[in-house]
DNA sequence: TGGGCGCGTGAAAACCTTTACAGATCATGG
DNA sequence: CCATGATCTGTAAAGGTTTTCACGCGCCCA
């Protein structure tokens, strides 16, 4: 079996105590004792066993991240953040993915809960009433939501969508579609409410109706915004914008000559396509460590708004 | 503080041993004592502590998965499997992403080892050696790779090349192209025997060097590609042949009219770009959920080929 | 009516670690 | 040389759960 803090207590001659002393207080044990113990700890392998040291201390070493949808290269990204950041404080995470479920993402968090030092939960889709409860029963940062009195990272949407439509009001563009995301999306809202705060008198907003925050979203959207005779179309994200490209590209709609395409997020993918989507870049590594910093630094209220960044690229272009 | 099993044993007036018995043993424990004993659980809202637990039963229902870079979104598919599985199963996730890093790889498992079950490697990148000692710390099931003597999910690479090369050759190509991916991926060396093995006389087949397996791979490797003078190349992966698709795109290359471009895995995004790309398919939920029912039941030597698909789609035509 | 059996339950030990407290050792100053 | 204090180390309890063992009760059969 594995080896446990006795073997090395009776191979090194002195009691559990002082090993563990040794390994995780050594100013306290004697440099004799304490260089003998680390040898022979090391020699035999010892790591103390963290459910043992869970138990006692409350403090299990882990965290926990919530994702609506891996498939959306956007979470990846966020993900890899959060790793990062975590293995560097020598947490591990535990990921779980929702599919797109109000549903099953508190029950998710509560089983985690037990386990984890904090859960961060990363565009959660769940009622803000939920997340009320569910923070005063773990730790809990936000990321890419806001709930009063609950740590948060976010980005700073207005500043986003207002770098966006200056670019297309700059290119002549007088009449706007909107494709909405999801109704239970908290950056959803925020962007619909940036939008008409930034489009307010120079520029006519047309909103279509919520699409699933996928590239089918924008495929199924797209003959209704053709429809709304807009020069130009923001989507909820680059994904649904993806969508859009495609179905215009089937219908003989020429990007951006006909109609300017622009996305939210900058995934990967975006720079990778014909015409490459314009788009605002949320920051997500940023995004992942941040909260993660939040988390371990117990900095339970503090909230966090990072920067966005409009990236220009072949799929906006002068209004037709 | 948290409920305990004790709070529960309180509230029904039964010991602690009848609480765990009521809910992990039902049949033991008398009905109409059970049915009270878990109503009142469900009431507290309890959930065994599972470091407890772990402590003495030596299982922690958590499994590690570890893939190479969730920027690819092969792997946040196969991610998608092995955490659905694992949630039917009880069981939660870690989740560690080694950056394309084979260094960090075995200090990533070693980590995790001691608070999982078991650990599902996905492409690793480590030596042979490395993996053959880590099974036998933890239990270990690779994904897309084989190792003697440890379990294993692959697909039929074999299988799949035939299908890709028949498919070209039937459209006329006879010198084709294949841009290899890193030399530390088990699924590269067996893509290059497979291809060889198909190839053998029918077609004339120009191996260019290795390149990381992601767009910029694909985008760096395009003009030698078209140097050689192949009327067919078949990609690593999807995202090389993404990277090909775009640079032969920016210098005015036709696909699939001046050239034909084949992928391997079939992401999501295979289907979303123009022309479309031709890909094989690989199992990606199923190898996870596979990977999962391996660790789980145990079979610790077992072996399992998926089958794999060719996608045909607007990213091939007839040779020039 | 009494012995035995089976079912259902409780008490206690075990898992491994950390930590508060007490005890031991040693040096120093009186 | 002893008392005092400082420094180091050991003992024991605690954390929440599962499991073994034993006990009590009711029932059946002789």
């Amino acid at each position: 079996m594995a080896v446990t803090i006795k073997d090395v207590a009776r191979a090194a001659g002195v009691s559990a105590a002082t090993v563990t002393r040794a390994l995780s207080k050594p100013e306290v044990v004697r440099p004799a004792t304490r260089d003998r113990v680390k040898e022979i700890a090391a020699s035999l392998g010892y790591h103390p066993n963290r459910a043992a040291r869970g138990l006692i201390t409350g403090r299990t070493g882990n965290l926990g991240l919530l994702v609506p949808d891996l498939g959306n290269p956007f979470f990846p990204s966020i993900v890899k953040g959060v790793q990062a950041r975590a293995h560097e404080a020598d947490h591990a995470v535990f990921l779980a993915d929702t599919d797109e479920d109000p549903a099953a993402e508190a029950g998710l968090v509560r089983k985690l809960a037990k386990q984890v030092d904090g859960v961060l939960l990363c565009s959660p889709r769940m009622a803000e009433a939920e997340i009320r409860a569910l923070a005063t029963e773990v730790p809990t940062v936000l990321l890419y939501r806001r709930v009063p009195g609950v740590a948060s990272v976010t980005a700073e949407f207005l500043d986003g969508m207002r770098q966006a439509v200056s670019h297309l009001v700059a290119l002549g563009h007088r009449r706007i579609a909107y494709v909405a995301g999801p109704r239970t999306s908290w950056a959803n809202r925020e962007r619909v409410r940036s939008l008409r705060a930034v489009t307010r008198t120079r520029v006519e907003l047309v909103e279509t109706g919520n699409v699933v925050p996928q590239f089918e979203g924008g495929v199924s959207v797209a003959d209704q915004v053709l429809a709304a005779e807009v020069t130009a179309v923001i989507a909820y994200n680059d994904l649904v914008a993806l969508g859009l490209l495609h179905r215009f590209a089937a219908r003989g709609v020429a990007v951006p000559h006909d109609i300017s395409v622009l996305g939210f997020d900058d995934i990967p993918l975006a720079a990778m396509v014909h015409p490459a989507l314009t788009t605002v870049a949320l920051p997500k590594d940023q995004a992942g460590q941040a909260g993660v910093d939040l988390l371990l630094r117990e900095r339970h209220r503090e909230r966090r708004e990072l920067p966005t960044q409009l990236m220009v690229r072949g799929s906006t272009g002068p209004a037709r």
